[in-house]
DNA sequence: GGCGGCCTGTGACACCTGTCACACCCGGGC
DNA sequence: GCCCGGGTGTGACAGGTGTCACAGGCCGCC
């Protein structure tokens, strides 16, 4: 990849183009470039955890299965998300997996290439901190959902969050079992659920998607203790 | 504060201690250094975040009020532990409080002085970094829990969290209202499941406090499904 | 000492939610 | 076209958990 390839990814997306642009020529030097496809699991539950990835293009499931069998569906990525941070830097197991969802490319960067960037570019410490809390901010809010609301709200928040990058109308491509792993419900109650907004007019159900029609409306329902 | 009192704080934590003189002593001379005692609010959920705790001395509990009004604890934080990360970080709001539990001390460092730090300092943003990645992994860990997880496994995974730094036969000084707001649990239920473990010779209940007896057999009920 | 507040123990109960079971639809591959 | 797999719709049901209600105990404070 040569720098006319990177500034045109970059402009593609509101993420990588804020990264600077001696950053990342300075990362992909030290990074190998890798392709994927859908399915590739770019990350494995439980293994050792020494590198890091950026990614440049497509989209990633952030996904770790419990114990009890069921999978958990941490968050959906977009080009420019670094991943791999926790197990790299705190030197654990991966706490999640990652899967691609379909084509893309990212940055795989290792241990010590990640430590080296991080000496000659402060600023890429800086993003990274950033990064980190919007997703611990993500996390304490997961935890508040997941003990405070009951379903329908709980619902309600999951689509919201899914929205953040598409405006009311847009069709959000997710089965009700996806669905219902990303929210912490069962599939039947997700069912049931969507079909009662679809009476009422807030969302439209098509096969493996659902549209969202009444933002205002579903805003209500998140606020809402029950 | 002068350095003497300052290497004598650190030696009796673990977590200060691995700080480095030079990196306190910088951090002192731009920071505030403020006393705590018991009950005292050093961050409110929802304010904006515009600095940044170093806690030095004493210990602190952060929690966040739900919108249907339960507290839920997020953590109890030991000496060397930084706070406020969150919404320095990212310009949003305090995503949660946090409360003195008793007498203390702690470093207050505003947002400028936190940047200057991190720029003369790359080995805090390092270590920021590994907080935050071990922090990450435990609100993931929290998230897995309160899904997949009964009530039972759950407060024993909650008290096996609280017994980190303490042997077996320690008493956590708790009531049973507060292991409910850590563990996601109504107080009766929590109150019940010792009750069933006293019986069982795993704990011990004490006024305002459990005495773990038998972490083996805790171990095991954390790690069933149900 | 007496009192009040917080903490602990316990029963009854309603309700939410997951689970199981099954029918149907749709789309794609052979 | 036909079949098959994954996704969708629904009913019945059981079990877990929160909630309410109330009694009793321990502690510290006035």
């Amino acid at each position: 990849m040569n720098a006319e390839d990177l500034s045109r990814m970059m402009s593609g997306s509101a993420l990588l183009s804020s990264w600077g642009a001696a950053e990342l020529q300075d990362l992909l030097e030290r990074a190998a470039l890798c392709p994927m496809k859908k399915g590739d699991v770019l990350l494995h539950q439980g293994d050792a955890g020494d590198y890091l990835i950026i990614l440049l293009d497509g989209t990633i499931r952030v996904s770790m299965v419990a114990s009890n069998g069921r999978e958990i569906i941490l968050d959906y990525l977009e080009p420019g998300s670094v991943l791999g941070e926790i197990a790299l830097l705190d030197g654990g197991e991966r706490t999640a997996s990652a899967t691609a969802l379909g084509e893309g490319q990212y940055m795989k960067l290792s241990a010590h290439a990640f430590r080296e960037v991080l000496e000659r570019h402060p600023s890429v410490a800086w993003r990274l901190l950033r990064e980190m809390a919007r997703r611990l901010r993500n996390a304490n809010n997961t935890i508040e959902s997941d003990r405070a609301y009951a379903s329908g709200p709980r619902l309600a928040r999951s689509l919201q969050r899914l929205m953040q990058n598409g405006a009311e109308g847009v069709a959000l491509k997710l089965s009700q079992s996806e669905l219902g792993a990303f929210a912490g419900i069962s599939r039947e109650n997700i069912n049931r659920q969507l079909g009662a907004w679809s009476d009422a007019g807030i969302v439209a159900l098509e096969q493996g998607r659902v549209r969202v029609l009444d933002m205002e409306v579903l805003e209500e329902i998140a606020m809402a203790a029950e």
